[in-house]
DNA sequence: TTGTGTTTTATTGCCTCC
DNA sequence: GGAGGCAATAAAACACAA
């Protein structure tokens, strides 16, 4: 075999290897080097006409895969932050430019969107979690919430019995709190079917008790516009947002921001 | 120094698009 | 059918603790 010096050949997507005479070798070099021709191997990045350099070549004898150097990685990011994915032409040129072979260029690139993909989804699984715990933070409040009114009709309630059992005339007129209770003994039971909310009482708010219509929905449905219930038309292409769109819309709104300050780019910013 | 985990560079195979 | 993208993976380079 030859010395084990080995060219790219740009034109050639598919990894194409060629020995310095032009033998195409197989494709992919692992499957035919053996260890001591790829210690042999040139350098990964440099010039075409570096590579025909006998002298050069020698002087980076013992290299084998060698690391881009920081300007080169600081002008790919920056080429990346404008654009993540390279024209053949702006490749071509961005290549020249870095003195790397236009095939370094689209693998680092390539490498470069994996990367990205990856803490894209690591930072989208971070913001979920916290939507999840606050969630569950909200629905352990509001539990405790609704085991305190409970009591408190328990308590109300046994007042009024004893009142009664007091010998109260049937004829005498109810006291002037008497309809609250009986409000809330209503509310209390259409609470009861309630197992989440968005934080504050469903129940009674500050303005006093709230009468309730004989109605089965309690999340009107032009108040709650994305949450839909399972129905036979779904075809399970549900995206998992439907029931919390306002959680969902945060969570955009901050990731939207967090890429602004992070300065990640925005113009391609895309779900794949 | 050495073992081990992580990161970076590159390859391979498959898929889609024109 | 070729070009280019992606996922999975290999392997070299690097970091770091023991």
């Amino acid at each position: 075999m030859e010395s084990g010096r080995l060219l790219f050949d740009p034109s050639c997507h598919g990894n194409m290897l060629f020995l310095g005479n032009g033998e195409p070798l197989f494709r992919g070099t692992r499957s035919v080097i053996n260890m001591e021709e790829t210690s042999k191997r040139r350098p990964f990045f440099s010039s075409s006409e570096e590579l025909y350099d006998e002298e050069y070549y020698d002087e980076q004898l013992p290299e084998k895969k060698r690391r881009l150097t920081a300007e080169q990685v600081h002008m790919l990011e920056k080429t990346f932050e404008a654009e993540n994915k390279l024209e053949p032409e702006r490749k071509t040129q961005l290549a020249k430019k870095l003195g790397l072979q236009p095939r370094q260029v689209a693998v680092w690139f390539q490498n470069r969107r994996a990367r990205w993909k990856t803490k894209q989804l690591e930072r989208d699984y971070d913001q979920l979690k916290s939507s999840y715990d606050s969630l569950l933070s909200d629905y352990d409040s509001l539990l405790k919430e609704k085991e305190k009114l409970k009591a408190e009709v328990v308590s109300l309630t046994e007042k009024l019995q004893a009142k009664e059992v007091a010998g109260a005339p049937k004829s005498e007129p109810l006291p002037a709190d008497a309809p609250l209770v009986s409000t809330l003994l209503v509310n209390v039971k259409v609470e009861d079917r309630l197992s989440t909310g968005s934080g504050g009482s469903a129940v009674v708010d500050e303005d006093g008790p709230q009468l309730v219509d004989s109605g089965d929905s309690y999340f009107p449905n032009d108040e709650y516009p994305g949450c839909v219930a399972p129905s036979e038309e779904d075809d399970g292409s549900d995206d998992g947002r439907s029931c919390f769109p306002d959680v969902f819309m945060v969570v955009e709104q901050e990731r939207e921001q967090q890429q602004h300050d992070e300065g990640e780019p925005l113009s391609w910013w895309v779900w794949q």
